[in-house]
DNA sequence: CGTATTTGACCTAT
DNA sequence: ATAGGTCAAATACG
């Protein structure tokens, strides 16, 4: 794994971690006592930064070696990054032959981008806190998938009626740690949920309690920032949709409006790197602040699990913990690799950014 | 009553 | 033919 990595690095990373760990019981406490609001602030720009530092170590320091930062809680073991290559790179080279899609629906489905990140969940406290990714999503569907001991759920943005937007993303419990739930994306988000969510004024509490309750879905939550703050160990995310931009991209999108995407990491204001994050500046969280990217900082508050199982075995039992799980997690893993693509069709072109790192 | 989830049927790609 | 993915009617939820 990091085998490349220098025992320097491996210490930098560790510190890091171990920074970033404080730094989240440090908000913990906080946003218990909802106390100031810069407060939360500060400690989310805190983390943020840790955050972005591991990420350029991992991505500089170990170029080719995807992922796996020695520290950032090696949860899975030896898992050989599930989504197992099997699809891949087939699903294009078909794309391009046949032209034959003639609807939306599957022409969109080739092109998506699809990245795949793995959740792990403590279990002892039953899930480690809600890791969101800001989005709301809607289970459409489950499938027991063959080989699989655990079935997989579908999901897909709340707002693809509304707002066309088709993301979409699947979670996977792991045959071998129930704890780990892998979670692959599809597609980004062009909605602007922070338009349909309450913009979580004063009080997200709130919203957390409702969720709480039910340990159901995520009907509405919007904390695009907590990302690796909450992500209790492991995290591990892999990208394979990279060759599509090789491929055909620039007129794949559908028509609506996919402009506005690149809001998205211009308003990515946290710490002050700027020079070396061009790159960078895909990795940040979603942010689809419209205007106020400042609103966004706040609705933090992550541990709003404490009753999960415990009180609600109402109905339904056991495979629930998958259920909440990914409930869970689909309000909760972040697909940090914030990729690009409807940007000008002059920077695909050129690929400005390290895409080349991934693809090692 | 509106919205989200469940779940078997249906569709598509391999 | 089959596994994976999606639809949609029936339900559950709040």
């Amino acid at each position: 794994m990091e085998k490349s990595w220098s025992w320097e690095q491996k210490t930098l990373v560790s510190e890091l971690i171990q920074g970033m760990e404080m730094a989240k019981q440090l908000r913990v406490q906080f946003s218990a006592n909802s106390s100031s609001e810069t407060t939360e602030t500060l400690l989310h720009r805190i983390l943020a930064s840790y955050e972005k530092a591991l990420m350029i170590l991992r991505w500089s320091g170990s170029m080719g070696q995807t992922q796996t930062a020695a520290g950032v809680t090696t949860g899975v073991p030896g898992s050989p990054i599930s989504v197992d290559g099997s699809f891949g790179s087939n699903e294009f080279d078909k794309g391009l032959k046949d032209h034959r899609d003639l609807n939306d629906v599957s022409k969109k489905r080739k092109i998506m981008p699809r990245w795949t990140d793995q959740v792990r969940v403590s279990s002892e406290t039953g899930l480690e806190g809600p890791h969101d990714d800001g989005y709301s999503w809607r289970k459409y569907g489950q499938k027991d998938i063959l080989g699989a001991k655990y079935p997989r759920s579908y999901y897909r943005c709340t707002f693809r009626l509304t707002q066309n937007c088709w993301a979409t993303k699947q979670v996977q419990r792991a045959d071998e740690d129930p704890n780990v739930f892998e979670i692959t994306y599809r597609g980004r988000h062009i909605c602007s949920h922070a338009t349909n969510l309450v913009p979580a004024p004063s009080s997200p509490e709130k919203q957390e309690q409702k969720q709480n309750f039910n340990n159901n879905d995520n009907q509405q939550d919007q904390r695009p920032l907590d990302i690796l703050g909450n992500i209790g160990s492991s995290l591990r995310i892999v990208t394979e949709e990279l060759e599509n931009k090789e491929m055909s991209y620039p007129f794949s999108f559908p028509s609506t409006s996919f402009g506005c995407t690149k809001s998205e990491n211009s308003n990515f204001s946290l710490s002050t790197l700027d020079n070396n994050t061009s790159f960078l500046g895909s990795f940040s969280p979603p942010f689809l602040s419209p205007a106020t990217p400042e609103s966004n900082f706040h609705s933090v508050s992550p541990f709003q699990n404490s009753n999960f199982k415990g009180a609600h075995n109402g109905h339904r039992s056991e495979s629930d913990l998958t259920e909440i799980i990914s409930a869970n997690t689909s309000a909760t893993s972040s697909p940090i690799l914030d990729l690009d693509f409807s940007l000008d069709p002059a920077e695909i072109g050129h690929f400005p950014f390290d895409s080349s790192a991934f693809f090692a």
